[in-house]
DNA sequence: GCCGCCCTATCGGAGAAACCGATGGCATGA
DNA sequence: TCATGCCATCGGTTTCTCCGATAGGGCGGC
């Protein structure tokens, strides 16, 4: 049994054909087919039905599937450990807590905060529905999410709690406005995300509690970007306080004087069941993350 | 990166040697040597230190050791879920409870006592000592024991109590004396097993107890042996009730009537972490074998 | 119905790798 | 000093791997 053939198992699984796969894996198109054949045979089952316009795994395979994956894994992993290099440890979370929080926690991570118990870290960037399935899959070791919500049976630990903020430029005619009613941010236009984001989803709920008339003034993939424009006061936006955090400090951002609106969040760590060397640091990792929840984060 | 090559690592440090291991694995001693030169080159990193009296691992080598052995026990897991058929559960246990216990408990476990759950399950009886290597090896997944005492921090279960008791044949001269001292004790003869069997270390310190002159009259390596030289009157033998049960019911032994000596045994189950798809026939298993605890298990 | 398209299997050959037996070097112990 | 046991290396044979080219087969468009 050689880990090509399940490399190359894995690639059509993932990929739909062996064709693809083959392209995918830098080898010639007959070869993965003869590898797959050398697979079969020495498994003594079919794992893939072929068609003329696809391969799909078939029962075997499936069944085949979790195991070539954490076969490849441990390979990895004991590479890593017999050339003595420290665990890998591969974590995923959404743009906001990647771009905003996480690096000061794995800054903090790499110098040596969490102790002896240190890692290689990857960061991946995706979304939430896309980090749960690569958690599941074991592409990734661990994630962060925001109210990831049910539909996970697995270890978690809650590493802090945000809310969402309606901010503005603080020369925004919201800006000034004491107390502030639903109605007079009817009036405004808004900065949101495209849809399928968290924050979008807030603001989605934010103007159906309001009413359904909230006026759209621009929209943005990057929460960077949407944050520039509200400090350039181009209009009001629904932000984790988190992520602008430092403009709140700074003064060119304001939260604006509303009692409707804000929506708890909660962050939470959620990793795989049996890490093997890479669960120390995982441990010492969530930890910090929790330790690294700022004064803001409490509900207030 | 291929098994075989994993393989041969793994019985060249078993075996102490790489032409020994070749013999083991049915290769030409200069195949071995090639397996491991192509797995070091592979690794980027000696694995072995070569001697001309023999080959021990490197201390890379001995990192690699587990992840060896992992990689082949979810290589042939691997084979045995795709191919569909049941999981293997390796246990081990001690002679006697293999002989006079779990007999019953796997008929029940085969026949669907289990409920779902199922498994092929080997047995594996072996001293405590290699129980507990074996199952720290991976080469187990679960062992029965007897007060096995510490120096095992993986999950385990008690499974029933017994305790020693001395028997004779019912016309043997010791048990028509009531009550019986220790000084009539003195004056017979015993059976006892080989040193280094825990009934063995049981009787040597009933020995101790009573004082230092008594009698052997012949050493057997065979719990079963043993009982039927009981049987017939050839002496008396410290035994653990559960494996007498059914001679005492029968009334072809019968227990004396000493009140000192009764030693408590605790029968225990300790497995692995990490089971995989065999963790739930196996915890079917154990609570099987908490039911089938005979009355008698109870300390009375 | 027919043709092109995309997918996969198969074939023959070149190169690489696995395996073997034989040989040689090296340390150990007699 | 020699015999012994262990391992590495070498040359040759067999097997495997990979490739390009070719062929079969379903699917959609014409």
């Amino acid at each position: 049994m050689d880990t090509r053939q399940l490399r190359a198992f894995l690639a059509v699984v993932e990929t739909g054909g062996i064709s693809s796969a083959a392209e995918q894996l830098g080898y010639a198109q007959s070869s993965v087919s003869d590898q797959l054949r050398t697979l079969e045979r020495d498994l003594g089952v079919p794992v893939l039905n072929r068609t003329s316009v696809g391969t799909a795994p078939t029962e075997a395979g499936q069944r085949l599937l979790p195991y070539a994956r954490r076969l490849l894994d441990l390979d990895n992993e004991m590479r890593r450990s017999v050339s003595g290099r420290r665990p890998l440890l591969r974590i995923g979370a959404l743009q906001s807590l990647a771009d905003e929080w996480l690096p000061e926690v794995l800054t903090a991570f790499d110098h040596g905060a969490a102790g002896p118990d240190t890692a290689d870290v990857t960061v991946t960037v995706s979304s939430r529905g896309r980090l749960m399935e690569d958690l599941n899959d074991g592409r990734l070791d661990a994630v962060f999410t925001l109210d990831s919500g049910p539909g996970y049976d697995g270890p978690s630990a809650v590493v802090g709690h945000d809310r969402v903020v309606l901010v503005t430029a603080p020369s925004h005619p919201l800006a000034s406005i004491h107390p502030l009613t639903l109605d007079d941010v009817k009036r405004s236009e808004f900065l949101v995300t495209e849809i399928g984001c968290i924050y979008r989803q807030c603001f989605d709920e934010f103007g159906r509690d309001v009413g359904p008339a909230l006026r759209i003034a621009m929209i943005t993939g990057s929460l960077n970007a949407l944050r520039r424009l509200a400090v350039n006061g181009r209009g009001a936006a629904l932000l984790p306080r988190f992520s602008v955090q430092a403009e709140l400090e700074s003064g060119d951002l304001v939260m604006l004087d509303l009692k409707e609106g804000p929506v708890a969040l909660t962050v939470e760590a959620r990793w795989r069941e049996g890490l093997g060397p890479a669960e120390a640091p995982l441990r010492a990792l969530v930890e910090l993350t929790q330790r690294f929840s700022p004064a803001s984060w409490a509900m207030t």
